[in-house]
DNA sequence: CGCGGCTTTGATGTTCATCAAGTAAAGTGG
DNA sequence: CCACTTTACTTGATGAACATCAAAGCCGCG
């Protein structure tokens, strides 16, 4: 609910102020990350940064390409994932608006170790990353901020694996209905961003055996389906099937 | 081979400066980390330093314990692993000397999501945290330092991970076997460290497949088995059987 | 020496993948 | 905008992979 009130001002907010948009001063996630910079600082990263626009469908970085800027999600989904040698993917994680996508890789001077797509039409910002290094250099409650964050992120998706890694699909789909409900739209009603088989991709399930678990769960009153459009109806059901697997 | 020369001529040196021993100054894997620190920084990190010694079986840390601590290992073998509210543990990962245990978690300012228990008598170097701060406070070379192997850490994870989840149970096998040959012990025959019970909370299956899975390839002429001792008789088919799964 | 944890094998059951086949929906090109 | 193609969705039948249960031998240790 605040975070409604939030947007709403946040959208009032642009439409006076529509050149400053493409200014990072005034974005809503900046004291996620860049809360310690001064303006000189500040100034760096803006000037190195750039916005993107993706449609649903569309890759926004492809395994094995060169890591050459931090990225952060401002609007929309991705889904960060991994293609075999079959051509079968899985999908890592599904992130969304105030996620840092690859932040605890863009410092492996490396290369995408996964690929990033967009879900839904997602706005990306695209910091290079020469710019975002050197402010680390030059700001230590900054470079301690980035570690906070990273060490974070890693807490979260090692809690999420041992999760996941308990669960039989029942749980697993469960879990994924409400982490949509509760963390992405904050409704018990949606339009689910992924396929049957996208979702099966991220539980490590077969495209059937998820549609026959929605199916089940709609027998049973606890969701209701409409195509892509679903309806949590109860969820203390669905809470107690995600927690006992 | 180069390693165990390596070792070799370590341990002559301790023989004769065993005063110095306590000082990393001279710890072989101080340039993994610690390449880049002035004197000075070098006596911050020296100074809160601690080194412990934990029998197999021990705990070395448990999960829910505040983190105040950098640790690495300079001998031995740990498992870093979570466990249900039912107590059936999942080890995420097996770790050996030269690691870094825990360099992804502890700028989270918060407690260990995992326990860290030894497999085998273990040498674990601890800095204090507050003194590790402030030298990445310090240094930015270091600070970046410590991102790129925190980036590298988090590469291979998420590698190892998408790895495992393809494979079932005798890829899964052959894979751990290959692990303790080829990166603990360098010998294609060793005794395994662990049970049978932990390599299959390991690689998420359960103690009687893992068995019949050894079985078989002894069956088969891949391994010979004598209780805990394993002996890799045929390499190339086990790899094989890693790669394909 | 006897207890508890580890190991082993066999029998049985469950969960889930695979295969097949059909319907619905969403793109695509004329 | 419609015919056509492709992709997504759905259900059922079958089988494979793996978990669970049971029982017994082994080994280390107090």
């Amino acid at each position: 609910m605040i975070y409604l009130i939030f947007l709403y001002i946040y959208n009032l907010f642009i439409m006076k102020t529509s050149k400053d948009i493409l200014n990072c001063k005034y974005c809503i996630y900046r004291n996620l990350l860049f809360g310690q910079l001064d303006d000189k600082q500040y100034e760096i990263i803006n000037n190195a940064r750039q916005e993107f626009v993706f449609k649903r469908g569309e890759v926004i970085r492809k395994e094995g390409e060169r890591i050459n800027s931090f990225l952060y999600m401002r609007k929309g989904l991705v889904k960060l994932y991994k293609t075999d040698r079959r051509g079968k993917d899985q999908i890592l994680s599904i992130n969304k608006p105030g996620d840092f996508i690859n932040l605890l890789n863009i410092f492996s001077n490396s290369t995408y170790k996964y690929s990033i797509a967009a879900l839904e039409e997602t706005l990306v910002c695209d910091v290079k990353l020469d710019a975002f290094i050197e402010v680390v250099k030059n700001n230590t409650d900054f470079a301690l901020s980035v570690l906070n964050r990273i060490s974070k992120i890693s807490d979260e998706t090692i809690d999420r694996r041992f999760a996941l890694a308990q669960k039989q699909i029942k749980g697993r789909v469960a879990n994924i209905l409400l982490f949509l409900a509760e963390n992405v739209y904050r409704n018990n009603e949606f339009r689910l961003p992924v396929t049957r088989r996208e979702v099966g991709e991220l539980v490590s399930m077969t495209t059937e055996n998820i549609i026959r678990t929605f199916s089940e769960f709609r027998k049973d009153g606890i969701i209701d389906l409409n195509g892509k459009v679903i309806t949590i109806l109860d969820i203390k059901r669905l809470k107690n099937i995600d927690k006992t697997g």
